[in-house]
DNA sequence: AGCACGCCGACT
DNA sequence: GTCGGCGTGCTC
């Protein structure tokens, strides 16, 4: 056995350390609970060896797996993002394992020598001791130096409750040493149990019984005939005295087990069921894919399929036929790509074969399927980001939904792109990979261009169903027209009054939450503004009962850093009266739509009515049953949803983003049009899309219009080319951030000069600037545009900025380095 | 990131 | 004189 095992820890250092692993074998990838100053943590083995480190290495405490829980691909995979993204190993593997709910740290308190003499002293002393404390203080001191005298190291927790003491308290008793921390670890298995009662072996054919009360004999009949016994929870709901089970147990009548929690609750899996015949194009698709898993190997594809052309169909297909050759596979989806509709479709389609791995789930459920999959269990992963990580077997498929979706982008470290680690898992597992999308990204594209990927097209809608017709309403000439500045215009109005009046549904995009974004002074131009963030604050009105459960008054919001206040009757600079709320939004939609048509069945979808998981649910079954008929909403609408009865679309102020100085808003205003235009005309009924915009001629707009990605691509990917960006270039964002401006700028000029003395030769180099939000929750924001045709001399010079970075002192958590970017807010 | 050690101003 | 502020520096 080796000496020594380098050990990555959760610390955002870049380096592991190396202990001694004396008695212990520890494999290559296992977890192991080590000292690191004066606590314990828990890290992943790296490597064996027998080369001892500069300094003493500590011993290693406990393994705790007998073997390594991540296979040497998925470690392999740790370390090119590590590598890739210039993150930290330990942080990589803490995002990779959601196994903290194993390990549980508490912090304990425990007597010193110095505690006890002065326990003993101030025992001898009695009252008369000297001290500037006041005497209850005192007291309290004493009572917790006496608790811990008696007995273990304590939780704080337990100190403060038998003894009273105050935080503070505690804290000044370790600065005199009376007492010491330190930390305990616990391992645990995070599987979840319940106790099941079951009938007892040897009670059948046993031929006389004890004599039972009532009570007993409910709970025996309650259990007489059901194999695989009753959770004992489900038992207390008979009207028997919880004692009765003991009772049966203590006479050996009834047996009582542990068992793991079963994820699907119901237990119903009907497999085969509701699965639609695949049309022409699907089936096309479907056989490239699957002839792929079965030849085996690295091969990636883009599926580029329009909208309503039935893609996730032909992933729970080619998934399914995976799991019949004995292949795993993962779909990823984007954040609320995951839809309890989408989560029954797969219920139904693998029963307890799936595992879903959504956002909500807490840290327990997630290792809880996290062990299921790993145990073979669930050979189909379904899930968002992080799911790319899941431990399956004999992957041979992996399919990412949507995959110009940003919520693949991890916006913290380590800043990974799901997308682009599923292409990287798929090549060292040997798999196919599939990226799905009815707009996909330029970097995807010009891959399928450039031959790294293969195309796969499908070109229509099942069922011969139409692209919808989409309609442009210059918004200017409307201007012109009416005299006046409208939300909606004339056509969108009578084409939704057309709508409802057939008896069908309409749904408005209006791409921001709130009642009016921007609240200006008319007298001195001043935009009220977060005290925290560079951001203008949003008003919300006033929320009804239905929406908050407890009633919230209007204020304006900031939707950066939550701040609130209460709405200015004066401007706060020139104490004006005249202070004007402009921009509509989401909220303001909903109610001037119930205004023009006061018939309508309204329903709103944005943050402030989606919170949890149920309302997104409630929403869309309102919509499915027609109790709703005109849903207005921000982009969540955009969003995957199959809703049949919807024929009309109508976007407003979609387009905003066009007039911002981002290198991605032609890309995303394209994507967004193009998405929600999708919804409509799903069901039998055709659909038709009415965009309100400002920039009728720009080439975003109108390949929308037309359903033409290939031309935007086209279009895009020539200004792309002309100004260096992606896909013609790797970028990095390198954000600066600091409380203290003059900080800040100061450190933003010295990486700025040494970016430039250092001449770099293939690394182009834009800034130091302010960036585009220039503070947010405090922090002002200053940042540095990396580009390079050469990645691997990117990540040089990122490596060495970073190091460059801690020599003059910036803390690394005022330095963001995001490799990358796709926001460079 | 924590969390120690270490060097200078407000109190008994 | 002490307590206690938070500025550097280290973690196998």
């Amino acid at each position: 056995m080796p000496a020594f095992c380098d050990v990555a820890l959760p610390v955002p250092l870049d380096r592991a350390f190396t202990y001694s692993t004396g008695l212990f074998a520890p494999e290559v990838g296992a977890r192991v609970l080590v000292p690191f100053r004066n606590e314990k943590l828990s890290g992943i083995v790296l490597r064996l060896h027998d080369d001892p480190p500069p300094v003493e290495a500590k011993p290693l405490l406990a393994v705790m797996d007998e073997q390594s829980i991540l296979s040497p691909q998925l470690l392999d995979l740790a370390r090119w993002i590590a590598q890739y993204y210039v993150a930290p190993i330990g942080e990589v593997l803490r995002a990779m394992l959601p196994l903290i709910a194993e390990v549980r740290r508490h912090v304990l308190y425990r007597i010193t020598d110095t505690g006890r003499e002065a326990l003993f002293a101030g025992a001898q002393q009695g009252s008369s001791r000297r001290s500037r404390l006041p005497a209850a203080e005192q007291d309290r001191e004493y009572a917790v130096l006496n608790y811990l005298e008696s007995g273990d190291p304590a939780r704080v927790s337990a100190i403060r409750s038998k003894t009273g003491a105050s935080i503070d308290l505690l804290r000044g008793m370790l600065r005199k040493k009376w007492l010491a921390r330190e930390t305990a670890a616990e391992t645990r298995t995070a599987q979840r149990t319940m106790r099941v009662a079951r009938l007892a072996q040897s009670l059948d054919g046993e031929a006389r019984l004890p004599r039972l009360n009532e009570n007993q004999q409910t709970i025996l009949a309650a259990l007489a005939g059901i194999d695989g016994g009753v959770p004992v929870a489900q038992l207390r709901e008979l009207d028997v005295p919880d004692s009765t089970l003991g009772t049966l147990v203590r006479r050996g009548l009834v047996a009582i087990e542990e068992r793991p929690v079963d994820f699907l609750m119901s237990g119903l899996s009907i497999r085969h069921h509701g699965e639609h015949k695949l049309i022409e194009a699907q089936q096309q698709a479907l056989a490239q894919i699957t002839g792929s898993v079965e030849e085996g190997g690295f091969r990636p594809y883009l599926l580029h399929g329009v909208t309503g052309s039935g893609k996730t169909a032909v992933y729970l297909a080619a998934m399914r036929h995976a799991l019949e050759r004995g292949k795993s596979s993962i779909l990823l989806v984007p954040e609320i790509g995951l839809t309890p509709q989408m989560a029954a479709q797969l219920h139904r389609a693998f029963g307890s074969e799936v595992a879903l791995l959504h956002s909500a789930l807490l840290p327990e459920e997630r290792a809880e399927q996290w062990h299921r999959i790993r145990r073979r269990e669930a050979r189909v992963v379904v899930g968002t980001r992080s799911a790319i990580f899941a431990p399956v077997e004999d992957l041979g498929l992996i399919l990412v939904d949507e995959e110009h979706d940003g919520s693949y982008k991890q916006e913290s470290v380590p800043r990974y792109h799901a997308r682009d680690v599923a292409v990287m898992r798929a090549k060292l597992a040997g798999a196919t990979v599939v990226l799905g999308s009815a707009t996909p990204s330029l970097e995807s594209w010009n891959n399928a261009i450039e031959g790294k990927y293969t195309r796969i097209e499908m070109h229509e809608r099942i069922h011969q169903r139409p692209m919808p017709e989409v309609e442009l309403v210059d918004m200017r000439r409307e201007f012109q027209e009416t005299g006046a500045e409208h939300l909606f215009s004339r056509t969108l109005i009578d084409q939704t009054q057309a709508t409802l009046d057939r008896g069908e549904q309409a749904i408005v995009l209006l791409n921001r939450r709130g009642y009016s974004f921007v609240v200006l002074c008319r007298a001195c131009g001043e935009k009220l503004q977060c005290e925290n963030c560079s951001i203008s604050l949003t008003y919300h009105k006033a929320v009804t009962d239905a929406e908050a459960h407890a009633p919230v008054g209007q204020r304006l919001e900031c939707h950066y850093c939550g701040y609130k206040r209460t709405i200015p009757q004066r401007c706060p600079k020139c104490d004006s009266e005249h202070l004007y709320f402009l921009g509509a939004g989401s909220q303001q939609g909903e109610e001037r739509l119930q205004e023009i048509f006061p018939g309508a069945r309204i329903g709103r979808m944005d943050r402030d009515t989606v919170r949890g998981r149920g309302d997104l649910e409630r929403l869309l079954a309102k919509l499915h049953s027609g109790e709703i008929n005109l849903l207005v909403g921000t982009q969540m609408i955009a969003k995957g949803h199959d809703i049949h009865g919807v024929t009309l679309v109508g976007v407003v102020g979609a387009d905003h983003a066009l007039g911002l100085p981002d290198f991605r808003a032609a890309e995303r205003t394209f994507q967004l049009l193009t998405q929600v235009a999708g919804r409509a005309g799903r069901g039998e009924l055709p659909g038709k899309v009415i965009v309100q915009t400002y920039y009728p001629e720009h080439y975003a707009v109108e390949c929308a219009r037309q359903h033409d990605f290939h031309s935007f691509a086209e279009r895009e990917l020539k200004y792309r080319r002309w100004m260096r960006y992606p896909p013609y270039a790797a970028i990095t964002n390198v954000l600066l951030q600091s409380e203290d401006f003059g900080q800040l700028a100061h450190w933003a000029a010295a990486l700025g000069r040494w970016l430039s003395a250092a001449e770099f030769p293939d690394v182009r180099v834009l800034g130091p600037a302010t960036a585009p939000i220039a503070r947010i929750k405090r922090m002002h924001r200053m940042h540095l545009l990396l580009k390079s045709q050469s990645r691997q001399s990117l990540q040089r010079v990122l490596r060495l900025l970073r190091h460059h970075a801690e020599e003059v002192g910036i803390p690394p958590r005022n330095l963001i380095i995001d490799v990358d970017a796709v926001h460079l807010m």
